[in-house]
RNA sequence: GCGCCCGUAGCUCAGCUGGAUAGAGCGCUACCCUCCGGAGGUAGAGGUCAGGGGUUCGAAUCCCUUCGGGCGCGCCA
């Protein structure tokens, strides 16, 4: 995690990062004019939105936090404060309120700026700089290419595909990237699952003969997915494979043909969904360019690798468990609770070893900044990794593993339940094919990652207020509803957004009116906080919330025929209403843009 | 036994990295359609933020502890 301040961007177009910087400024004044102390720590200060808006616009804490360093009354503070805050340009009121808070009212054309910001920024409003352009790698998805993708990886791939697109609006040069385990001994086991098929498909063996193997655990993949992959192999080699018997004669080059075949499969599905991956890389290939000695090394001259014997599992242990000495890596020196192997007592790396060479990698490319989006079931891996790259960066990287908790698919209200064996896991595919790559998307990220999420097939496609999918879309369709309309109502008129960003603001004088530009202009810092806490999903509550006060506005027209947004005797407020409906579309189409959802013109 | 995540309205969940009187949706109660798409909207009731301690101006948020749930605990990948 990086350590900048959403105030480190200042964009012009954030009135809040802005107001700090003002904030800061005369706070700076102050203590340079010995009104207060040199050296006081802002780092703290805030200006945020207060959460009634009757405190007014933009609330700080500036008193409270620097009392203390002074040894003074909060309030004192705060009034000789609010004194000078109200020489802010822009600011027209600073009052003291509460345990020593200082709130300001901001002039109205503010915010009206704030339109216009949106109109002429169009998208790229809410554009932010605190990734100052700092690489950044995100790494997502990485599904074994053993078979086709579950709603499991749906989730991963979503939330590691919007969070890579937040972090790009944010600033930061983000790479996005899958590690293709293509090395263990997973895809050898697909490679004779495989052969069978291939048998099948060339009429030597049955059905039953392949279910029959899969009992005797002859092979640990029975799923009929494997059939067209084995009918591409038979085209291609005929019945070439089915004379050679020693494993090592054919198991490499299957394997090959299978991982190839699978991760077709997987980029096709992740297009499906609009994942696209940058940076492909093969932990085979990884392990052929000697990575795993490299980085081995580089730990052992750092004093973190020896030979030794771990204690005995704790829960359940292994029967045939015997302690056996092993080359460790000196994890628990990084948190960790005991040290890990990095050999088996085989004498092959590990799957540590080669995550480790892997992560190395990046380093060596340039990230010290680095995401991993896994499955909740990798978190006892979590700290290893963490503790690895520690090393391997002599502490300066940083790396957040995000771990995504499960999704439970709901079917008429039942959870579907998924297993393996039976063939009844809810594929990625399925989900996309029922309900659409936007919904499947969007409702992934409904929620925080490490929260489980119910994927509910019925209300997903429910047209109510309960979906918020369709709460969101509704919204801005409405949004283009009234710009059609309005283009037949006023012929003549600029609609265009330079056009509307002409309009006479002044006209929009309803509170919620202006209660639609305060959420808009709250755009950019929330776009600057999901970014640095890395939660995308909290754009999907702020779509929510601007969909809802955009709804009611849009309700308060079909009660008071005044507040209808377009009047076709007066042009001018018709003009400046539109302006907000389609600041509204605008910011709407870029949160859309982030989760990597098409916003829609119209419901159908 | 150990580690990680979690516990907020009857239900599903937010809560902007410590701020003011803890917010939405569903459900419940009472309302609003000769409308730019009512597939909506307005208002109300509903809370010891699991319990207990601590840190400080201030805690749902940070620390400790108890209880209750979920996930994971091989040299697998």
């Amino acid at each position: 995690m990086l350590h900048h301040s959403p105030s480190d961007s200042a964009a012009p177009m954030n009135i809040f990062a802005t107001l700090k910087s003002r904030i800061d400024a005369v706070i700076g004044d102050l203590m340079a004019e010995g009104v207060l102390p040199a050296g006081l720590d802002l780092s703290k200060v805030s200006a945020e939105p207060p959460r009634e808006s009757a405190h007014g616009d933009v609330a700080t804490n500036a008193a409270m936090v620097l009392a203390k360093p002074m040894q003074k009354a909060p309030k004192d503070l705060a009034a000789l404060l609010a004194e000078r805050f109200k020489k802010i340009p822009d600011v027209t009121e600073a009052s003291v309120a509460g345990p020593g808070f200082i709130n300001l009212k901001l002039a109205d054309d503010i915010w009206r700026a704030t339109l216009r910001d949106v109109l002429a920024l169009g998208t790229a409003y809410g554009d932010a700089n605190v990734g100052q352009g700092e690489p950044i790698n995100v790494e997502y998805v990485s599904a074994n290419p053993t078979g086709p993708m579950h709603v499991g990886h749906a989730r991963g791939a979503v939330v590691g595909d919007a969070l890579a697109r937040l972090l790009a609006k944010a600033g930061f040069a983000v790479t996005k990237e899958y590690y293709i385990n293509d090395a263990g001994g997973q895809v050898d086991h697909v490679a004779r699952a495989l052969r069978m098929r291939y048998l099948q498909v060339l009429g030597r063996i049955s059905e039953t003969d392949v279910q029959e193997a899969l009992a005797r655990k002859e092979i640990q993949y029975g799923g009929d997915y494997l059939i067209p992959p084995a009918q591409a192999l038979a085209e291609r080699d005929g019945d070439k494979w089915v004379s050679v018997v020693e494993e090592a004669q054919w198991v490499p080059q299957l394997r090959e043909f299978t991982v190839a075949y699978m991760m077709n499969v997987i980029k096709d599905d992740l297009a499906a969904l609009s994942v696209n991956h940058d940076v492909f890389t093969s932990e085979k290939k990884v392990m052929d360019a000697h990575k795993i000695e490299a980085a081995v090394k580089f730990l052992d001259e750092a004093g973190l690798v020896y030979t030794g014997t771990l204690p005995r599992p704790r829960g359940k242990a292994p029967e045939d468990w015997e302690p056996r000495p092993l080359l460790l890596f000196r994890a628990s020196q990084f948190g960790d609770d005991i040290d890990r192997p990095l050999k088996k007592s085989t004498g092959d790396w590990t799957y540590f070893a080669g995550d480790t060479a892997y992560h190395k990698d990046k380093v060596d490319r340039g990230f010290l900044n680095l995401i991993n989006i896994w499955g909740a079931d990798h978190a006892g891996d979590v700290t290893r990794v963490k503790a690895a790259l520690k090393a391997l960066t002599n502490g300066e990287g940083h790396l957040d593993i995000m771990l995504c908790q499960m999704v439970r698919v709901l079917k008429n209200g039942e959870p579907v339940k998924m297993s393996k064996r039976a063939g009844t896991f809810v594929t990625m595919r399925d989900l996309i094919d029922e309900v659409g790559k936007d919904v499947v998307r969007f409702i992934m990220l409904t929620r925080k990652n490490d929260a489980p999420l119910d994927f509910d097939y019925a209300k997903v496609m429910e047209k109510s207020r309960e979906n918020p999918v369709f709460y969101v879309q509704y919204a801005h369709a409405r949004g283009r509803s009234v710009l059609r309309h309005a283009a037949e109502m006023f012929p003549g008129a600029d609609l265009s957004d330079a056009g509307l960003a002409k309009a006479d603001l002044a006209r929009l004088t309803d509170g919620d009116e202006v209660g639609v530009l305060r959420r808009l202009a709250a755009w950019p810092r929330t776009v600057e906080g999901a970014a640095l806490a890395h939660e995308p999903h909290r754009l999907a509550f702020y779509m929510y919330d601007l969909a809802s006060q955009f709804h009611a506005l849009w309700n308060k027209g079909n009660d008071a025929a005044q507040l209808r947004f377009l009047q076709s005797e007066d042009q001018s407020v018709s003009l400046a209403r539109l302006a907000l409906v389609r600041g509204v579309g605008l910011v709407i189409a870029s949160g859309l843009a982030v989760f990597g959802v098409d916003p829609v013109e119209e419901m159908r």
